[in-house]
DNA sequence: TGTCCCTGCAA
DNA sequence: TATTGCAGGGACA
């Protein structure tokens, strides 16, 4: 049988794309969600039916001849918008490089054009689908031309016609013309909407019938009709396709191409399809893959090792990688090292491959101390993928890496960092549109992984080589692009890659606990619990899971009928904090549910799990810091995480102190005191605030005694209360619903504070504004430093995402400036730390705050450098405060 | 086993 | 309808 020659109506798939899909972009800000959508429902419409002859329609631009017709043709429909305006190319290119021939036709609507070709293909007997989401093409269906909605997989066909809309293909004209349509600003008969024109096509069969016996229809409706029986022939003109528009062609010209590869897989990099790009990859020649890893090899003799060390000494940059047993680095051995000096060209030394048949290979011992010399030479520059890593790992082998020149990863966080993915699989295909072997390909996933020394030398060469190779290459695609923009090359040489030797030691020194400590006190919590179990099932009158707010939801808002006060995102009634809080107040159980909760947390998270992540050798806990996890530049800290160590509740406090120094040792907490709000007063030029922090107030009590007009001394502590909290509102880009809530008062008491803070404050007001007109001009905000967070949804047309965008734009320099002066302080103190004997590590960051462990005789010499080397970290028009404490452990050391 | 949801800890 | 993170347990595919 012939196959059906396919009619896509682009135009209407576009605009529901659009609408449809969250607003993709790629990291450029470039939207991309409406073609994402309609390319989607392309590869899929060619995938489910392999057509021969298929052709892609478009609305043309300018005016139709319905807007002769009808001056106020969808003169509603407001202009499109910017985002779907510029996709419109893109996705044109994309369906002419898929093979289909592309139709936009003057004069009249993709729906005409789809209209005539589809009555010329059935008057010849050929089967014909219409792939649209728009039901007005209804009226084409006929016993050969069928519709198909390829987003939604819904099929209509004469019988389905009459089964969804409740009238036959040629009624559907005349229902349009009673239903009328305000999209297009075609009226239809008021009042009359679906089940009214159903009803009367099905009594008088046709609108020239029914329009013959208007007089006969009762009521409103039948008033209505009478009115509108001179606009109806108008509005069936409208909603009529036109089945005679002058082609210029032929059905036989229809036919599918061949698809361009070359030109797809641009535009899919363009456009960041990962998967589409893979899938365009997987498919490209195999001699081209074996010619990628031609240049690989594998060194397996000290002659061949001792050849390519002599060219790593000459080498201007060394891309260097490890292959290990372990992603942790305390625990990871080297199973191998992969070098690269030219791209093509990569080495690997299997040092440690111990499956059964594993061929003999030089020493990890041999291989180590001959590679020694030149990965600790500082003269000879390295880059890495995460090298942070890399330099940990060969610490724990004894070897101190030095001359670390570049990290693609940072490069590419620097460069973006908005990505969430820096690895090197999706950098490579990011990139240099390469498709690298991934771990799991060689390793396998899940239960079945095997380590490293597991996998084949002949499979790990390739892979591991490739590691080498690739980030060299990346190196060089990235690094021109950070040079022509010498901000971002300076955060980048100035600020991170300074800072990975100073991370690396901090995680490989560790953090000393008092397991003990916890241990006494997960049992004392464990008990309490039991008791506020028992206490709550009692209450209850059931037995149920307390950690499942599913559980909860059910027991709170069903059996025991307690209002609901709030949803979760999903529509589920919320039983989270503030919610329980205020239920409190009138029954006895959620006061209960919320000390099981707290407790909980403190147990789960904290008692338990820390004493588990002590290094059974080092005997302290490692976490580890990314540089990449925040797009603010701020740092991260996971396995476990440390900065989200309690603190507010004295419950929770308590773990902060078994966080302790060693015998002999002190802990130094420091930490800047109020750095966003002085940032803030430094770029705003506010002279208000600037006073405030030279005369070193109290910002709080000094914002209220400014905002309300009265001498310091008088400012109550709730005055202070609401000072802090438009501070801190300040600095989130908070709105007066925002700090409504926060305050507990109404809205427009929350909008009266506001205006006056900013009456009073006039620079901060401008530069509030300043920043955002700045963000919505340039697309992006920098901090003081030059680092860059991108804003893609700044000129979004959802107004919330706009705004959304615009409370990263005021919050992202502060905290981001912010985030580069700790850093700038961790780099000075470190380096002093470094070029003197002092018996005292850096051993945490948090944010604001860097906590050290040090020999009790030179607690005092480190407490007067390390704050020094905070203050002078940055020079701004305020001071910058700096608040340090001794103790001997970190709740201690923290002055309070 | 992996993923989403809800919740809660920090600056 | 306030910014940035990480992580636990439950529920479910």
């Amino acid at each position: 049988m012939q196959k059906p020659i396919i009619l896509v109506d682009g135009s209407s798939y576009l605009y529901r794309a659009f609408h449809a899909m969250p607003a993709l972009t790629n990291s450029k800000g470039f939207p991309t969600g409406a073609v994402y959508g309609v390319i989607n429902m392309l590869r899929r419409l060619l995938t489910e039916y392999d057509p021969e002859s298929i052709v892609v329609i478009f609305d043309a631009k300018g005016k139709t001849f319905r807007d002769d017709l009808y001056p106020a043709y969808k003169a509603h429909r407001k202009e499109m918008p910017t985002e779907l305006v510029q996709q419109i190319e893109p996705i044109h290119a994309i369906v002419r490089a898929l093979g289909l021939p592309l139709i936009m036709h003057e004069g009249v609507e993709a729906d005409d054009v789809i209209g005539t070709l589809a009555k010329i293909a059935s008057k010849e007997q050929r089967a014909t689908l219409v792939s649209t989401s728009d039901k007005d093409l209804a009226q084409l269906v006929d016993p050969f031309i069928t519709l198909v909605n390829t987003m939604t997989d819904t099929v209509l066909d004469p019988k389905a016609v009459l089964v969804k809309m409740g009238v036959t293909p040629e009624q559907v004209i005349d229902y349009l013309a009673l239903v009328g349509d305000t999209s297009d600003n075609i009226p239809g008969v008021p009042q009359v909407g679906p089940k009214t024109a159903v009803k009367w096509l099905l009594e008088y069969g046709s609108l020239d019938n029914l329009v013959a016996h208007a007089d006969a229809i009762k009521g409103k409706v039948g008033e209505n009709l009478r009115a509108s029986l001179e606009q109806l022939p108008l509005a069936k003109k409208l909603a009529t396709i036109k089945l005679d528009v002058p082609l210029q062609f032929q059905l036989d010209d229809l036919k599918r191409q061949p698809q361009d590869n070359e030109s797809l897989k641009k535009l899919f990099q363009e456009m960041e399809f990962k998967n589409w790009l893979n899938a365009l990859l997987e498919k490209a020649p195999v001699t081209k893959i074996d010619d990628k890893y031609a240049g690989y090899e594998t060194i397996l003799t000290q002659t061949a090792l001792a050849g390519w060390i002599k060219k790593l000494e000459q080498a201007e940059l060394i891309s260097f990688d490890t292959e290990t047993t372990s992603l942790n680095y305390m625990e990871a051995m080297i199973v191998g090292v992969s070098f690269a000096i030219t791209p093509g060209k990569a080495a690997y030394i299997p040092l440690a491959h111990d499956y059964a048949d594993a061929p003999p290979q030089l020493s990890r011992q041999y291989v180590l101390s001959q590679l020694k010399p030149l990965l600790e030479n500082p003269a000879l520059k390295k880059v890495g993928q995460n090298i942070k890593y890399d330099l940990e790992v060969l610490a724990n082998h004894g070897i101190q890496l030095q001359g670390i020149a570049y990290d693609t990863m940072l490069e590419s966080y620097i460069l973006d960092s908005n990505s969430s993915n820096h690895d090197m699989d999706s950098l490579a295909l990011k990139y240099l549109g390469w498709r690298t072997i991934s771990f799991t390909d060689v390793a396998g996933k899940g239960a079945k992984q095997i380590t490293f020394n597991q996998v084949p030398i002949p499979t790990a060469a390739t892979y591991a080589a490739e590691d080498a190779d690739v980030t060299l290459q990346l190196h060089q695609a990235l690094w021109p692009k950070l040079q022509k923009e010498p901000g971002l090359k300076s955060v980048l040489e100035d600020i991170e890659i300074p800072l990975i030797p100073v991370l690396a030691r901090m995680e490989l020194y560790g953090v000393f606990i008092d397991v003990e400590m916890l241990k006494n006190q997960s049992a004392e919590l464990e008990k309490k619990l039991n008791e506020l179990d028992l206490e709550i099932v009692a209450q209850a009158g059931v037995s149920f899971n307390l950690n499942s707010p599913k559980q909860l939801q059910e027991i709170l808002f069903t059996k025991l009928k307690l209002p609901i006060l709030q949803k979760t995102p999903t529509g589920q009634p919320s039983t989270a904090d503030p919610v329980l809080q205020e239920l409190a107040l009138e029954y006895p159980l959620p006061k209960l549910i919320i000390q099981y909760r707290s407790l909980s947390k403190l147990i789960t998270t904290y008692t338990k799990k820390l004493p588990e992540q002590v290094n059974p050798k080092t005997h302290r806990i490692h976490t580890s810091y990314n540089q990449t996890g925040a797009a603010t530049g701020r740092l991260s800290s996971s396995e476990p995480n440390l900065q989200n160590i309690p603190v507010r509740m004295q419950e929770g406090r308590r773990i902060r102190q078994a966080f302790i120094a060693p015998k002999g040792y002190k802990i130094i907490s420091a930490d800047y005191s109020q750095i966003e709000l002085r940032i803030m007063a430094h770029i705003s030029n506010d002279p208000g605030l600037l006073q405030a922090f030279s005369q070193n107030l109290d910002i709080h009590t000094a914002t209220a005694a400014e905002v309300l007009g009265i001498p310091l001394e008088k400012v109550t502590s709730d005055e202070r209360r609401s000072a802090k909290a438009i501070n801190f509102g300040l600095i989130y880009g908070m709105s007066a619903f925002g700090l409504a809530k926060q305050l507990g008062v109404d809205r427009d008491a929350a909008q009266t504070y506001i205006d006056r803070y900013f009456a009073r404050y006039e620079g901060v007001k401008a530069y509030m504004e300043d920043t955002r007109a700045k963000a919505h001009q340039q697309g992006y905000v920098e901090t003081l430093w030059g680092r860059r967070l991108y804003l893609p949804e700044i000129n979004s047309s959802q107004i919330l995402r706009m705004r959304a965008a615009e409370r990263t734009a005021i919050n992202a320099p502060l905290q981001g400036s912010a985030a580069d002066i700790i850093k700038r302080a961790m780099i000075a103190v470190d380096h002093w730390l470094q070029s003197n004997t002092v018996d005292a590590k850096m051993i945490m960051q948090v944010h604001d705050e860097l906590v050290f462990e040090v020999a009790e005789a030179e607690a005092d010499i480190l407490i007067n450098k390390i704050r020094t080397c905070m203050m002078d970290a940055a020079s701004l028009k305020v001071p910058l405060l700096v608040s340090i404490g001794e103790g001997d452990n970190w709740d201690a050391a923290s002055g309070h």
